[in-house]
DNA sequence: TTCAATCATTGACATTCTCAACGACCGGTG
DNA sequence: CACCGGTCGTTGAGAATGTCAATGATTGAA
């Protein structure tokens, strides 16, 4: 069986073989450079996670804080944050009025459709160390791993 | 190509094709089991790797901080905890008195043997879905983007 | 000997996470 | 119809974490 024995030492031998601390150290690494990205477009990684469901799905904010994993607490403060800048609105549910259904104003799908693009730069840059092959490898285990708990 | 077109959504076509969100979700899930695991033995995943290098490496408090892309402000307050424990201890550094070098006391090293294996338990349990060979695929390609800054 | 740079430390500050509480509203029961 | 446990969005507090500036002790080089 292949492992990390027969590689250098980067970290420490527990921690180089350690998937938790590779997770940790490379969501770090992408999510700096997808920061970096969207700078420019006046978002982050999280807000424009917000600002693709509001886009792709328009979820209510429960529905919202449950996909993201956030707390319905924080949604209320992206989406006030994406709201007042014009760029997603509540709408009413019309089958529960407690709900709220966010989606997204043409101004918002049309910074969507910039952001996405700044992402996919991103995502280009901080995988040059893999070919094509290894990066289509990688993001179907991600999927496989981080998607595990649905179904 | 293979892309996820094919593929259910699971929280938005644009978010299940963004590596970064992926790493991201995937990072939380692996940080949650390992803290799980290692509650018993009163560490988390950041002392835990603190803990490991200490009793690997035996590294100062800088070369700690940059190989953990940590603040030494951090570090500080990570090394009092264990240093309060007894786990590890601060070394004058003979070649530079401004320097402390941080090494795991017998005591440190025991409990670091004991949470390493709850680490690996808590791993195989995360990668579950995962068949062996994709787990050491899954390895190697996120060494490669952790550690693309290391040469 | 002098001086800029480095190390560990302290403290302040912003960001993020987590949790409890609340009014408004839902669905089902009597 | 009136009630009532549960849900949704919201507010606020507290803890945990990340980031940054400043400082005393020490280093290495001019």
């Amino acid at each position: 069986m292949a492992t990390a024995d027969d590689a250098p030492v980067r970290v420490s031998p527990a921690l180089d073989a350690d998937t938790s601390f590779l997770l940790a150290r490379a969501s770090a690494l992408a999510a700096t450079a997808g920061n970096r990205a969207l700078s420019g477009l006046g978002l982050k990684v999280r807000s424009y996670s917000v600002l693709a469901l509001a886009a792709e799905v328009g979820p209510s904010q429960r529905d919202l804080a449950e996909r993201l994993r956030l707390d319905p607490s924080q949604v209320v403060a992206l989406v006030d944050g994406l709201e007042e800048r014009g760029l997603v609105e509540r709408r009413l549910d019309p089958s529960d009025r407690r709900a709220r259904i966010v989606v997204a104003t043409p101004e918002g799908l049309a910074l969507f459709a910039r952001a996405r693009e700044a992402i996919a730069g991103a995502q280009r840059e901080t995988h040059a160390p893999l070919t094509e092959e290894e990066q289509v490898a990688l993001g179907d285990l991600l999927r496989r791993l981080a998607y595990a708990d649905l179904q």
